[in-house]
DNA sequence: CGCTGGCACTCGGACGGACAGAGTGCCAGG
DNA sequence: CCTGGCACTCTGTCCGTCCGAGTGCCAGCG
């Protein structure tokens, strides 16, 4: 087991690369954290360390940076969540209350994940898996075409053209768009399929079509929008990333714009709590130099989504985390108002 | 004015300085065009364009590239409009076609034409300016609390939540539908206001007021929604840029996030034609390097919205330029048929 | 008059050696 | 177990040299 003080200065080596960007040396670490010991000790410390793995010598004679290995012992045992000050916290949560509706508040928490991190922002929207129906309208384009609209308790609204088998009057409309609403109003997505089942059952022969494609449309909606969208922002921060340019920056904008790529990394983060994926922990191999720092948010207890930012493993976790966590709660407290 | 061959030089110098990316001298030119004359020759001519401004040179006894004023005159006289192969018509075509709903299309669209131009793609939404409604739905949320949704006739949906001032009944509900179903269906956004200014006289006092709140969150959501979005696509493309890269890439990645400056940038582009915007010639100055290559789609005759790519000045003209062209025309033939 | 070949000139990029600085590992002594 | 000292190694930088590409100009030719 590593020694208290080998702990510190792992926790001294990731500090300063984070804020220098250049690999630290034994000397440079003793002038800018008083260890109380000398250079000479903390060469000692660091072989071992670097035996152990958690830092690294991009070349012989120069000074160490972390390994993915070495953040992630930072990430769990060394380091805490930053918190926001008082004035940043009230300024996120002016900036979120401004919002209008959900594309906003999406757009807005992007903006400002991205400008508290200086990094890239992911937000995802509100999953429909956990939300419940509030209504399903049903319209009247055309005698044989139908438009199904759904909106759900999250303020999303996903509509539906529907093809009708067979021309469908007026009233059998309302009448299907009264029982449909009666039954599944309220109701989680999960529950309606098992919910309408039967419902064809109660109408007239030659509408039973209709009402069946309706159904089969909106059992779609709900499982086809469950591939869910996401919104990004602060590309440009990528620019902050290091010098050897594009190779590094190039993967990782092809990432960005790949949304299942994003969707599978958020879906693997962990459902509770904060997760930190550091350099080659992130499955996707143009991802493998940045870390990703996500968490759920939701409105009650239940998280409906998530949000992260991407960023270089070089970064800074306790302030990311601290943001990160922040902003999630208070879009939390912004859905639930809302 | 400048002789035959002076623009068959500019016209060299501009291919082989975007195909090369590096400064094109005399020999070089006289080797991979048969100009019929001699690398002499060619340096007078070079000598008599730069003193008119078409090129320059990055430094002394270095070769020429062209400057701003130098690719206007290749777009204006020089090139013509590379028309696309009947092969990649067809790709194109049937890639569209597999689009299931106006999203699906404007992200298909740009995929594609970032594919297609190895470039940043930008595709505006189909404007609700020209459009015309096709169905105003109001549906009881709560006993004073309405949601209002919009469907235009080019498949965009959008909703508002209304506050009612005071309780509005079932009946009162389906009446207002009604009416206002029949005035405005069918009849153009700019049209509406008109159409519906007299419409809360024909109901009781008690529910005027609502009424009236109706009407203008209707009215809100034709102008604000105004406020056209876009989808951008092939950022990654920016790695092509140049070599000097941080600081030619950061700036387009800010402006490509900057909505607001795209959606100027593409407002001030012409209405009807194509229109290709060189460096200098975007009032944005973060895009001074980079050229637009835009065009507006849409369903009929007239424009919807527009579509463009985002590039560097050293760019392909002639290929982008029939992609974007062709692109928007099968866009428009996509959206006429749904 | 326009084109051409020749020539001197300029400049940037590549190559290579010298050098300074930073950092290391190791060792002997406290 | 810590510390100071020392030799070593490597990188980045600076500088001088050289080469090649490209130019501008000029005299000559058709």
């Amino acid at each position: 087991m590593l020694s208290e003080r080998r702990l510190q200065v792992l926790r001294a080596i990731v500090q300063d690369y984070v804020g220098t960007e250049e690999p630290v040396g034994s000397k440079a670490l003793t002038e800018r954290h008083n260890l109380g010991v000398s250079p000479a000790t903390v060469r000692n410390d660091m072989a071992a360390l670097e035996d152990e793995g958690f830092i690294a010598q991009p070349h012989t004679s120069a000074g160490r940076i972390p390994t993915d290995k070495g953040y992630r012992l930072f990430v769990d045992k060394l380091a805490g969540v930053k918190p926001m000050t008082a004035p940043e916290r009230r300024a996120i949560q002016n900036f979120l209350d401004g919002a209008v509706d959900l594309d906003d508040v999406v757009a807005r928490t992007v903006r400002l994940l991205a400008q508290l991190t200086r990094q890239v922002a992911v937000v995802q929207y509100p999953s429909l898996t956990r939300s419940t129906v509030r209504h399903v309208e049903l319209l009247s384009l055309a005698p044989a075409r139908l438009m199904l609209v759904l909106i759900t308790d999250t303020g999303r609204v996903e509509q539906r053209l529907v093809d009708c088998p067979a021309p469908f009057g007026e009233a059998s409309l309302a009448d299907l768009r009264a029982r449909l609403n009666s039954r599944v109003a309220g109701r989680r997505f999960a529950d309606v399929p098992r919910l309408v089942e039967d419902l064809p059952e109660g109408f007239d022969v030659e509408d039973r079509g209709t009402v069946a494609t309706v159904l089969s449309t909106l059992l779609e909606t709900l499982v086809e929008e469950n591939e869910e969208r996401l919104m990004i922002g602060g590309t440009a921060n990528l620019t902050r990333f290091g010098h050897d340019f594009p190779l590094t920056i190039r993967p990782v904008l092809e990432a960005l714009e790949e949304q299942v790529v994003l969707l599978k990394l958020l879906g693997e983060a962990g459902d509770s709590g904060m997760t930190v994926r550091i350099g080659h922990e992130n499955a996707y191999e143009g991802l493998n130099s940045t870390s990703v720092v996500s968490v759920g948010y939701g409105s009650g207890g239940e998280a409906v989504a998530k949000l992260g930012v991407v960023g270089p493993t070089r970064m800074d976790y306790p302030g990311t985390m601290g943001a990160v966590r922040a902003v999630a709660r208070y879009v939390g407290q912004i859905l639930a108002e809302s």
